[in-house]
RNA sequence: GCCGCUGUUGCAUAGCUCGGUAGUGCGACUGACUGUUAAUCAGUAGGUCAAAGGUUCGAGUCCUUUCAGCGGCGCCA
């Protein structure tokens, strides 16, 4: 749709009236398709000009003239139309100048046909394709979680449950005990799959559905992980950040702070943060969670992704591994980005059976009903690590996007499902 | 879970403080004009003001409840 390459050729375009500006002797007629969008000129002594004046906004056609470059076209290059074929005329279009994130939410069917969509789409698709890209080089295994699971990764407050035939089940929060699972076999791992998290947020970075790209690999540890992790990091937004150019540019992103992205990130244990934290914050003591508030003012100094590793044991998960000589710090990891916060955990995995099965009873879990994955700590258990990254979280940092309900295609949140 | 905000025509809004027959822009329709950049000009149609109840001679406006949506915190990726 750029029209340059094909310049004073006829030229046929297949795509849908995206703007519409009518005269007596001229029509404008501006066409998207995929790829983007091109002025097209119909002349009122043309054969297309019937056609053109019925034409409306979102109309699907094929459309033949001769492309040029002219400077008062948008875009510098437009088509002088010699025919139009109407494939779908379009009824009045809903969406128009005036409208409401309300609005536009109501009518996402429609909205994803909007250029920033349409960008932010192809952007998503990037990072996608640049994640795979990444683990396969590193020789990673892709694997295919379930999404319906009989038990949960942790607590079960934030579980979605549901009938499955008499029983009752629940949708997967998180693949990681699958991916360990088939580590066994396979050694290094990962998925990008959906993690469904029944939480009543009312924020800007919460979906109750989201892309969760995790990975888990054997003989790993601390800096295994945080090595994996920046390398895969600095990988896709370097791959972002040269692949798409062009949309950062109308999308109006910042690209540099991509090209900016180089491993080795900063890394700051759970101690120094508390303590930097602490002028600001002294009611954060050693032994409470980061909040919102402080993940942002720590995301504000460094400026870029960084890494807080070597939490309380307390505020972790009961698969964590902790230190031999320090049972009361976990080893355990997230990366944070400026105004985002958290967009990945991970940590090392307890391999031992019987400091796991202490661990669940501490934290009021039936060990039993962990059967099978105590099973893989009785049957040739290795040391591990493993990290799942919050996919929408990174997309939306990386445009500065206003919510994470537009860096994917149909958001659900607590009070949205629909289309 | 806690707190705050919003709801007026297909869309976007004014009017609400301080109660007195609901106004504008976009879109639609009709016409004019034009190398336009979601053009411009003139005209036409379009509203049980989210719902219910209350106060009042009179409620879009004040009070109560409900519904819907948005956001902040908590929780998390």
């Amino acid at each position: 749709m750029d029209g340059c390459c094909l310049a004073d050729q006829t030229i046929q375009i297949r795509g849908w009236v995206y703007r519409k500006r009518e005269g007596k002797e001229l029509i404008f007629l501006v066409l998207r398709d995929s790829t983007g969008v091109i002025q097209c000129t119909v002349k009122k002594n043309s054969s297309a000009w019937s056609d053109a004046q019925k034409v409306t906004i979102e109309s699907s056609l094929t459309l033949e003239g001769v492309a040029h470059e002219d400077k008062r076209a948008p875009g510098g290059y437009e088509v002088s139309t010699e025919s139009i074929n109407i494939t779908g005329l379009a009824e009045t279009f809903p969406i128009g100048k005036d409208k409401s994130e309300e609005f536009i939410r109501d009518m996402r069917h429609l909205w994803l046909r909007s250029r920033k969509m349409n960008l932010v789409m192809k952007v998503r698709n990037q990072v996608f394709e640049s994640a795979r890209e990444y683990f396969n080089s590193q020789k990673y295994t892709e694997v295919s979680p379930p999404m319906f699971i009989s038990a949960a990764v942790e607590g079960g407050s934030t579980l979605f449950g549901l009938k499955y035939f008499d029983q009752q089940l629940y949708l997967t929060q998180s693949s990681q005990l699958y991916l360990e699972i088939l580590m066994f076999s396979l050694e290094k791992v990962f998925c990008i799959a959906p993690s469904f998290r029944a939480e009543k947020s009312r924020t800007i970075r919460h979906l109750t559905e989201y892309w969760h790209m995790e990975g888990e690999w054997p003989f790993a540890d601390m800096n295994d992980l945080m090595a994996f992790e920046e390398g895969l990091m600095t990988h896709i937004c370097q791959s972002v950040s040269e692949k798409c150019e062009k949309e950062f540019a109308e999308l109006g992103a910042d690209i540099n702070k991509l090209k900016a992205v180089k491993a080795p990130f900063p890394k700051i244990t759970y101690k120094e943060a508390i303590e930097r934290l602490k002028p600001k914050n002294p009611a954060l003591d050693w032994g409470a969670d980061l909040g919102y508030e402080d993940e942002k003012v720590l995301a504000e100094e460094f400026g870029q992704p960084f890494f807080v590793y070597d939490y309380p044991t307390e505020i972790k998960a009961f698969y964590c591994k902790t230190y031999q000589d320090h049972p009361e710090i976990a080893m355990s990891v997230d990366m944070m980005v400026p105004r985002i916060g958290e967009i990945s955990t991970g940590g090392a995995r307890e391999d031992n059976k019987e400091i796991l099965i202490e661990r669940m009873k501490a934290q009021g879990l039936n060990p039993q009903d962990y059967e099978w994955y105590l099973d893989l700590r009785r049957y040739g258990t290795v040391p591990h690590a493993g990290f799942g990254m919050g996919v929408e979280r990174l997309i939306v940092w990386m445009l500065d996007l206003d919510n994470i309900i537009d860096a994917i295609p149909f958001p659900r949140t607590t009070r949205r499902f629909y289309p």
